[in-house]
DNA sequence: TTAAAAACCTGTTCTATATCAGAGACTGTC
DNA sequence: GACAGTCTCTGATATAGAACAGGTTTTTAA
């Protein structure tokens, strides 16, 4: 596996400098994080971290998707998270002074970029802007987790799985033509552990969900047809 | 229900200071803290803030336990987080722009101090050291939950209880005379949503601990008299 | 292009845990 | 100090979903 180097590109041609944390961050900042940061294309698979080691940056997410998953004592995998364009990974490990509590591997060919440790932590304490799009994000992550979290025991399989296509659609779904395709291709296992349900039962109702046409598939990919009913099925 | 108003305490003597969001703050800061601050005692019971309101500033807590309560559609309601000593409240909503998304309860007198929006985020922006604080600690909360997140499909009740009563330890176990006791008290109903369980099943698992000698009870209170057991039984 | 390995799917069996039901034990209140 | 209202506990029963087993399809890589 090689990762390709210096693929570089500005952060202020990024297409994700909205959506991460150096938004709203004056032009002369921009360029000396841009001057500091290493660029890296993961290819498919790829891990940018592993549980465990300790955190010596962040990750920017320019361009593609990363899983987190943590490994338990019997040796299953969870998946814990899905971060994705504008997304940032391993502060949390490393502003909580931890080691990594999960391995972040590529799910397809993503274009990542580091900043390094002392860099960061620097940039926060000089520029609030900075330290208040961390606050947002690790917020908004948080609000995230707790719901799952009161989800796994108020819902049952098939509402949590309605759940799971709305947040999917949210953050990964395209109209096309009448329907809405989500770009991310999850094996059925990682959705499984996603809602925290085995994979044969996951595989169940997506069938059910296709035979009552709120679900749509061509090939790989997963279309959801009737929103409506997904929500009514979440709950939500 | 009455709230007792102006048990006011300087933050700079608070006991709490040094776990909470304040500290390493210089003298002069913690003092416009301290004069900006409004504290109350809530009783057993009162509610700080209700699932739905919008926050108006964050909650410090001074001393006492508030537990963090969401509700599911079908009335259920699960414990989301316990805050205790040097904990803050309602930040998460504040800095993600959201409502709230769970209802703060007090499990018992706990003396909580307001701070009101303007001033927290004024002092993010103007004040490193408190960014970093509430970086770190949202990114703590988040490890925790991310974990319990994991814990609810790879281990069952037995490990989870026992990985309960490790974190309770850690939070709020006092060592008493070869034991440690356990200085919060929960209802059963209570433990049991915070695993993601059933009241009944948590109950039984309690007792099946008792009978291991792993734990004991006098009156309410829970007592940990086997923490390697314990240790064992969650995995770690 | 072909073989091997993943990933996907379906049917069957089994079990951990939810749910139901009811009986004590506390707790607070008048 | 007795009554109502929680909270706690135990037993019996039901069930959602896990685990197992085996077949098909898709992907990978050589």
């Amino acid at each position: 596996m090689v990762i390709k180097k210096n693929q570089k590109l500005e952060c202020e041609n990024c297409s994700s400098l909205m959506k991460g944390i150096f938004c709203k961050v004056s032009d002369s900042t921009l360029q000396d994080v841009s001057k500091q940061k290493v660029t890296n294309v993961f290819k498919k698979g790829q891990s940018l971290f592993i549980e465990g080691a300790h955190p010596q940056g962040i990750f920017c997410i320019s361009n593609g998707n990363i899983k987190l998953t943590q490994q338990s004592n019997d040796g299953k995998e969870t998946l814990v998270r899905i971060a994705t364009n504008g997304d940032v990974l391993g502060h949390r490990s490393l502003f909580s002074d931890d080691a990594y509590h999960a391995t972040a591997t590529a799910i397809e060919d993503t274009r990542v970029c580091f900043i390094d440790k002392s860099f960061i932590v620097d940039m926060i304490e000089t520029e609030p802007t900075v330290a208040m799009n961390v606050i947002e994000k690790l917020s908004r992550s948080m609000g995230k987790a707790e719901h799952r979290i009161s989800s796994m025991h108020t819902m049952n399989v098939r509402e949590r799985l309605a759940d799971l296509f709305i947040v999917l659609k949210q953050s990964h779904g395209i109209n096309e033509d009448g329907r809405i395709r989500i770009n991310l291709r999850l094996t059925r296992e990682e959705m499984a552990t996603l809602i925290g349900t085995a994979q044969e039962t996951l595989i169940r109702t997506i069938s059910e969900f296709r035979e009552e046409g709120i679900l749509e598939q061509d090939g790989k990919v997963l279309f959801i047809k009737d929103l409506d009913k997904l929500q009514l099925i979440s709950g939500n």
